[in-house]
DNA sequence: TGTACATCAGTGAACGCGCGTTCACTGATGTAC
DNA sequence: TGTACATCAGTGAACGCGCGTTCACTGATGTAC
C-alpha cells in the first residue's frame, strides 16, 4: 500500500544504507536483493520503486557511503589534521577490521573495474573527493602540481595496502600488519622528501 | 570414460588455466564452474575428479597464475631488472588493461578478503614472493629492514594503483594514467630518498 | 472542512535462469596373471 | 605377448536453491472539488 512521502524518502534512505553496508562486507556479486530489501525491513519488489537495477542502487549506494565516511572522518579529525594523521587514520588495524564501515574505496577496488559505468564513475568521483581531502592536508609550501601527485599516490596505496591487509590477515596476521605500517611509513618518507624540497 | 594419466594432467592444467584466466576478468563470484569446465574443453562433472570444490579451484588457479606472472616477468626483464625498471612495468596501461594476464593480486585483492582461507593462503604466499623479488631489486647499501619494508610497500603500492586505475579508467583515462604515474613518481622518491640515507 | 478519487509505494507470487554439487553410469586405461 | 578385469577420468541428468526482474494487485496518501 501507499505509504507517507516523509516514510518512502526514510525506506530509501534504508535500502542504500543496508546496501552500502552489505556490497561492503560480501561484494556486489555476493548479496542478493532481496537482503537487502529485508534488512531495510521491506520486500525486494519495493527495491523498484526506488532504484531501476541492482547496479543503479549498487552505484548510489556508493556514493552514499562514501559520503558517510567523509562525513565521519571530518568529524573525527577535525577541520585540519595533519598529512600524517590522516595516513595514521587510514592505514590502521581498526580501518582493515571494519568491513562495513571502513574505506569502500578499499572494499571494492577490484571489482568495481568489472561493474558498469555508473558504478565505475561513483567510484571515480569518491576517489577525486578523497584525493582533494588529502590535498587539503599537505603544506601549502609544496607546490600544487606535487602536492596533488603525492595526494593521489597516498590515496591509491591506501586502497592496496587496506586491501592486501585484509587478503593476507587470515593467513598470517603480523605480515598484514607489517604491509600497513610499511605503507604509512614510506608514503611518509616522501612527504619529507617533498617537504625538504620545498624549503 | 577413462583418459590417460598425461592427458588427465592435461586437462588438469587447462582447468587452471581457464579458471585463472575467467577469474581475473569477471572475479570469483562472477563466473561458474560450467563455464571454465568448457573452456577447458570438459563438462562440469570432471571438474569434480581433479578438485574438491569451487574454493579449492580458486585458490590453485591463483597460485598457478601467479606463478606464471612471475616466470613471465622474469623472461621479460632478465636477471636483475633495477627497482625503477621493476616499477615501470607494474605500473604500465598496460598491466592495467590486460585484465587476463596483468596482476592477479590487483585483479582480486578486495574480493580475496571475503574468501575462504585457501584462497586466503595462496595470496598471502603469492604476496610474499612479490615482496622478495622486489626486494631483490633494492641496492644492497639499504639494510634489508628497510629494503623489506620499501618492497612491501611497492607491492601494496601497486595492487592499489592498478585496482584504482581499473576502476577509473572506464570513466575518466586521464586520471586512471594520473593514477600509475603518481604512485610510480612517489614510490621511486621514496627510494632515491633510502639511496641517499644509505649513502 | 468533507468527500470522491487518482496516485503510487509496497506486496508477494511468478518468470526464466544459472548456480555449486552429487551421482549412476560409461568405457578406455592400466595392471595382474 | 595375450587375456581378463579393476580402476577411475569424464559424462550428463538431476538436486535444491537463490538470483534479478516483472507484474497484477492492495490500500493508505495526497489532491481536486
Amino acid at each position: 500500500m501507499r505509504v507517507s512521502k516523509e516514510k518512502a524518502a526514510g525506506n530509501r534512505e534504508a535500502l542504500l544504507r543496508a546496501a552500502d553496508r552489505l556490497f561492503r562486507g560480501r561484494g556486489i556479486d555476493g548479496v542478493g536483493v532481496a537482503e537487502i530489501a529485508k534488512e531495510a525491513g521491506l520486500t525486494h519488489g519495493a527495491l523498484y520503486a526506488h532504484f531501476p537495477s541492482k547496479e543503479a542502487l549498487a552505484a548510489e549506494a556508493f556514493s552514499h557511503g562514501f559520503a558517510g565516511n567523509v562525513a565521519r572522518t571530518r568529524a573525527l579529525e577535525g577541520d585540519r589534521p595533519s598529512f600524517e594523521d590522516c595516513l595514521g587514520g587510514l592505514l590502521s588495524a581498526q580501518m582493515r577490521d571494519s568491513f562495513e564501515t571502513g574505506c569502500p574505496m578499499a572494499a571494492s577496488a577490484s571489482e568495481v573495474a568489472r561493474q558498469g559505468c555508473a558504478v565505475s564513475a561513483s567510484f571515480t568521483n569518491a576517489f577525486e573527493q578523497f584525493v582533494e581531502m588529502i590535498e587539503g592536508s599537505l603544506e601549502s609550501a609544496i607546490p600544487q602540481a606535487r602536492r596533488r601527485r603525492l595526494a593521489i599516490a597516498a590515496v591509491a596505496a591506501e586502497i592496496g595496502a587496506i586491501a592486501a591487509s585484509r587478503a593476507i590477515a587470515k593467513t598470517d596476521s603480523a605480515l598484514a600488519d607489517e604491509v600497513l605500517e610499511a605503507v604509512r611509513e614510506t608514503v611518509s618518507a616522501a612527504h619529507m622528501a617533498e617537504n625538504a624540497r620545498a624549503g
